[in-house]
DNA sequence: TTGACTTTTATGTGTATACATAACAGCATA
DNA sequence: TATGCTGTTATGTATACACATAAAAGTCAA
């Protein structure tokens, strides 16, 4: 029988089992050729379905082992961090940044720390993000001038750092941390909050084949906040 | 020929052509059959290694108009969110938990909100989790006890609520947020930080097949980071 | 010129088949 | 007993093929 779309109901059913509860956490399920036999339809289908279970953590598969709904289901979200710039404009916003440091030195340790690059002179810029004349977010990055050609003369006065590094500087991986921290003075002046006051913090580091290209901290005003599903 | 992990290599081999810039961001791409012909694959391992780097944002697909390289691409983040008692466990230190407060009561307007739950009674349940003795996280929920069979008589003091619903009430969908507040009396107390200190927020609703199950707010003292490859 | 129809095209998906591979079970040999 | 060599099994992956479908492009008649 040829259905199409069957991927997805398939899909549809092993998820309606295990949330109602017939498969239960920490359980095996059928291998898949009994399974595709159950649903009428190819191996390679049911396959799929089980994969891309597997890829979204629902279940555990392991060769000859089997497959299995996962024990301790962790919860996965998956963030969405857009360019300010559209970040600010979807909101309705206006959008305005504005250089406020651009220099040439010798990174603090806890920058070369996560960048992993010592004694290297980088770019360091700190930009003032804002919406409707506002400020928004308070952005401080360190640059590996080496490996962004081009950077020293990009005009960051049309174009934000954020913006010029995701459009022209290409990179392979990175991480990211989310974490809360309170206002120092020199931030609570730049986001005109008062000293204290609590920031939402992004702090991110991308590289190209283990070679760090920048490395920032976001400072966010309270009253942001990060959505996703589940 | 028949390769294994061909699915793989093409990937990597279409990744490398991205980030080198030789395709660009906004640039169309080879067909599935002209890169099937190149790399001497068949069209079903290219659409297989074109569909991931479609589902990680890589690329944008369209019947008919083809594959191009996301002209603004979105940094995506996946956050696991494990079981607090994990958490705490796998840095290696001693959970415990005590709940303290737990009562059926009409739920305020911002949580009824969240939970599209009106005029319901719901139950209501603080608890302190701990690290090592330590205040860790407060824990906010309300919890929709029709739908959750049970919950009534599980032993809270064993077992915390968090730990007792994801193993015991599955749930279809739900959302997440993040962001940074400042401690309120009561929240420093039971934390044990001044009042008006940063905490980090995470806000998290359940859902299944559209009703609410649980809605809950967990404040992170300072010091908490949640962190993330790219 | 406009609007309805047809063709073309690139991706989307399903089937049958084959081989690859990890891990386990059981047997045999030193 | 320990160790190495079989199968066996369930998932992992590649291939050739066929049909589905959305959207663009082309065609034609009123």
């Amino acid at each position: 029988m040829r259905q199409t779309q069957s991927h997805q109901s398939v899909q549809a059913a092993l998820l309606k089992r295990i949330h109602s509860g017939e498969w239960s956490p920490g359980m095996f399920i059928p291998g898949e050729v009994e399974l595709a036999l159950e649903f009428g339809c190819s191996r390679t289908t049911v396959n799929r379905a089980l994969r891309q279970l597997a890829e979204n953590g629902i279940v555990e598969r392991k060769r000859k082992r089997g497959t299995r709904v996962t024990p301790m289901p962790v919860a996965r979200a998956t963030l969405e961090i857009p360019i300010i710039r559209k970040e600010v404009e979807d909101r309705g916003s206006e959008y305005r940044h504005s250089v406020v440091l651009k220099e040439i030195k010798k990174a603090p340790a806890s920058v070369t720390a996560r960048m992993q690059l010592k004694d290297k002179k980088l770019l360091h810029i700190q930009t003032l993000h804002l919406s409707d004349g506002a400020p928004y977010m308070f952005e401080d990055r360190w640059v590996n001038v080496e490996e962004t050609p081009g950077i020293e003369n990009a005009p960051f006065d049309e174009i934000s750092p954020n913006e010029w590094l995701v459009q022209e500087v290409p990179y392979s991986d990175g991480d990211i941390s989310f974490y809360a921290s309170s206002a120092n003075k020199e931030l609570a002046d730049f986001l005109e909050i008062k000293e204290g006051a609590p920031l939402f913090i992004i702090e991110r580091t991308t590289r190209m084949n283990d070679v760090a290209i920048t490395s920032l901290k976001m400072a966010y005003t309270e009253g942001f906040k990060m959505t996703s599903k589940l």
